[in-house]
DNA sequence: TTGACACCTTACCGATTGGTAGGTAGCCTG
DNA sequence: CAGGCTACCTACCAATCGGTAAGGTGTCAA
């Protein structure tokens, strides 16, 4: 993996888990054994290294859920596989979630980044499909976008309440929890259907 | 107000806007007009400023809930209003839940403060009333937990949404989809009663 | 009248912050 | 082999960080 590649990957580790204010270009550099002038040579400054990680985190996520919301499925498939990639992401994806929520946080202030509009192709698919399969006589009963930030919402702020739920909990019964959190989810999506 | 609730105050605005690390003491301090060693003269240090915020700001929000939720009502209307008050918080309790959004984000590092043993109460009442309501023969097809957490989860989540979402949509789409998100919670708790 | 205390000040500290200046070593191309 | 480019480096900078030391002022009780 290119020098670039590295610094991109450890920001989004770093950035994700201290925030933007809690962590120094340093500490990245340091990291990974090269100077902080290293770093800054491949990205001139702080706020262009975390939009670059915006940026790259941001793909990931849309080209991580393609293949399961745009595939040939079923609307109702479409939303169940996309609710089960979300409640149980793969590491990127998880350190991903927690960047965009501190983003979600943030950017009141620091608002120039685009990651909205990346995302929101992601919304509009979502409502869409969720429209047209209204057409067809399902999901009667409810307001798309609504619906579907309900379920992003639901699932993501669960996410990020995994460490305090855990230490609320046994270990035991935050599995149980998590696996009911998750069963009523998908049991809000079929009984919507 | 006396100085330290000021402080508290200022404190409170500028770690729910800006984080932990984002917020200098100065800052807060300098918003007063006092020096920064008038403020470390109140809290001796800026985690002991930190962890008083949370504790008053947890103490706020649990004040605020408990006479939506400990009153007479049936367990039903108890959920509604508890819903109605975390969708359209007042300043301070919207602010307090960025806090502890924050919070939530940041505690698998600086993992000390004891706010979540001043929310499992909450937690746990609002699953005992659930409970009890099951052996009336409602919520027959729920887990008490795991949907509590679910309508937290989702009305929070787009609390902190709204400044992005804002930005999405014109100001009247969005009023609207507020609007719908929230009837969609209620239409789940009437639903699953 | 004295002294103890609460509440604030200025002056200062070392460490860390993001960032600049200016170099150097290796590689690719003319 | 000359020149330029990429990819780093050391050295340095002003500003800001959280925090200490010491002192001033007002109030209030002994």
């Amino acid at each position: 993996m290119k020098t670039r590649e590295k610094l991109l990957l450890k920001a989004e580790i770093l950035f994700s888990e201290r925030g933007f204010y809690g962590t120094s270009i340093n500490d990245v550099a340091a990291e990974l054994t090269i100077s902080k002038q290293g770093l800054l040579h491949h990205f001139p400054s702080k706020e262009k290294l975390y939009a670059a990680v915006l940026e790259s985190a941001v793909t990931h996520l849309v080209e991580n859920l393609k293949p399961n919301i745009e595939h040939e499925l079923a609307p109702r498939e479409q939303l169940l596989n996309l609710l089960n990639v979300l409640a149980a992401p793969d590491k990127r994806t998880h350190r991903v979630i927690l960047l965009l929520m501190r983003e979600l946080l943030d950017n009141k202030e620091r608002s120039e980044h685009a990651h909205q509009w990346f995302l929101k192709p992601v919304l509009d698919h979502l409502e869409g499909l969720v429209k047209a399969s209204q057409k067809q006589g399902h999901f009667q009963e409810i307001k798309p976008l609504a619906f579907i930030y309900q379920l992003l919402g639901a699932v993501q702020y669960f996410l990020i309440s995994e460490p305090t739920l855990k230490k609320l909990y046994s270990a035991k019964t935050f599995k149980t929890l998590k696996k009911q959190h998750l069963l009523e989810l998908e049991r809000l999506i079929t009984s919507a259907y």
